[in-house]
DNA sequence: CTGAAAGCGCTTACAG
DNA sequence: CTGAAAGCGCTTACAG
């Protein structure tokens, strides 16, 4: 198949018997163009199948008219196996995006990389979603970078005074509250907690100390002897939660950081022939589709990731506008199911 | 935080002592360079923090070094609910993009919209990557439209003789097949299917007739009264189930022609009462994360999606290049879970 | 309301 | 090996 030639505005021109600039007014809708005028250009641009070159337009204009998503995660997941959360968020950013006439370019990256400085330097993307977990004091000096450079960009993660940046959250301490809560009505006492919980996840930490809040209301508390660190993946919550039964210590609960996690120690648990929810109550936190289906089906915390998404791009929209935006918590609700006793 | 004024190659000619067009030369690898010049604009690169504008570089090359992935589901799913098993090749088809310096730009679209025409016209992406389930007859018109513009785009999806532009498939006739063996080799000999099979969806209907294939063997065969049409959710397979069920006719073996369906299914499944495994085997197609996680684990059909990406990728990339190019199938792995009495 | 013209920042023949 | 120049296809002040 033949490649056709390029329309161009100055093709609609000649045949619409207007100048180029007319073209381009009644293109970008502006009001200076007699209605008349209007409708001739319209039709050519029917008839040839005209469409705007948009390296042309973002040249001149100095703007792409894109977002770029970059996801990323550390440790370094196999190619199939990115975090169903953050994918379950892809959908309403591409759809915020397009309501807004934006494109959206997406890519993954390792913390390592050079993500920093890229996308809009070479004017590729107007602004930045950064999407992932991770080491939070690793990735830190990188969005002082950004802000320092003056990258537009919003992050999905704990928001937490003084930060670089932008970032819309979760609001993780009360989701871990609301678990601790949970637990603790079902008469649970020495709750076990899988994840880090150091300020270099600040999420999970958000979410232990959340749930050691709703402890203290009743005169309990988390035990550093029941938490184990573990990343955000189904290997490392059946490791940690192997880990933890290795320790010998008793436990009637496990908060699990995130639903990869307890869906990783809920296998353990059933290799180790403990009973959920009977003797050991379960729960997670993000709520991803697989939450509904493992076995038991686990309590969790859901987020909202279509409101997530949604803000997370008119965050960045408006700081492109120039408005001055802030740092915002979404809610937190509590999912409860078999794993936790329901029915 | 002030933006930046832009540095543009010109910036650096006049810090490295050169014109702009030899700036250029060097960054676009150029031997024509030599190599103590090469030296002084790269350090004057570095020192600026130099990067290329790429709207004006693609729009003097007339390339944007940009594929778009098109993912569109029929009929609208919400937001957060795109079928996992194409969120499961996004991660390879963005490290194929990657690794040859292409950029993604994703986006969702129903069916109906005007998907055909957007992209290339506007120099956006120099080819299209479609990925979906739908009504095949609906979409091949607009393939047909792809193919007479001169887009060049590959699909995932059924390889048909004859059809318009390149497909990569997964073997859906020998997939069908060795459920059906495997199925038959349990002693089942009532399969009901859940899914299309018609050539409105030809990968459900070669998933069909592979199995009946299969069954022919033993001088058996699917009953057309044991198929209920139904599209790849989890709520379709859930009301297939139910019209199956409520038609009274006796089965032993349940295929969905995907995991979603499957999933569905089971939970119709048990919610009847009916003994899975025990009295009704079960099998799915895709291996989606959540097969592993189903109540009991599902049999299903694996495709390697981390090939797939890079095949899809790399087989575009050689019609950009100009390559003639072919449709290609994938092998297909049968997976064996609890839902067809594995332990 | 419309047109002529400048210019966005590159790449690449052309000439030397 | 290097520079001067044209030109990719737009948008938008400027002049009328």
């Amino acid at each position: 198949m033949a490649r056709r030639s390029k329309v161009t505005s100055i093709d609609i021109a000649h045949r619409a018997g207007v100048s180029q600039a007319t073209v381009s007014r009644v293109l970008s809708g502006s009001p200076l163009v007699n209605a008349d005028t209007r409708k001739r250009v319209e039709a050519a641009v029917r008839e040839l199948n005209y469409k705007v070159d948009r390296h042309a337009s973002s040249l001149r204009t100095q703007s792409s008219r894109t977002l770029a998503l970059l996801l990323f995660e550390d440790p370094t997941p196999d190619d199939s196996h990115i975090n169903p959360f953050f994918l379950s968020m892809l959908g309403s950013i591409t759809r915020a995006c397009a309501r807004a006439g934006y494109d959206l370019l997406v890519s993954f990256q390792q913390l390592s990389d050079d993500w920093h400085a890229d996308y809009e330097d070479t004017m590729k993307a107007d602004g930045l979603i950064l999407l992932g977990y991770g080491d939070y004091l690793a990735y830190r000096g990188k969005l002082e970078a950004l802000v320092e450079q003056g990258t537009r960009f919003v992050r999905w993660g704990a928001v937490l005074p003084g930060q670089p940046g932008v970032s819309i959250g979760c609001d993780n301490h009360h989701g871990g509250q609301l678990v601790g809560e949970h637990l603790a009505s079902l008469g649970r006492r020495r709750i076990a907690f899988l994840g880090d919980a150091s300020s270099h996840y600040p999420e999970f930490f958000d979410r232990y100390r959340g749930c050691d809040a709703a402890l203290a209301k009743r005169g309990l508390a988390m035990d550093a002897g029941l938490q184990v660190d573990a990343v955000s993946s189904e290997e490392a919550g059946h490791a940690a939660a192997r880990t933890l039964l290795a320790r010998g210590l008793p436990f009637d609960a496990v908060f699990a950081a995130s639903d990869l996690i307890a869906i990783g120690a809920l296998r353990a648990l059933a290799e180790a022939g403990q009973d959920v929810p009977g003797r050991i109550a379960v729960a997670g936190f993000d709520d991803i589709p697989m939450a509904r289906f493992a076995q038991p089906a686990l309590t969790t915390v859901y987020q909202d990731t279509s409101r997530a998404g949604t803000l997370l791009v008119e965050s960045l929209l408006a700081q492109i506008r120039g408005e001055a935006v802030e740092s915002t918590t979404l809610p937190a609700t509590l999912v409860v199911r078999r794993s936790s006793g329901a029915d």
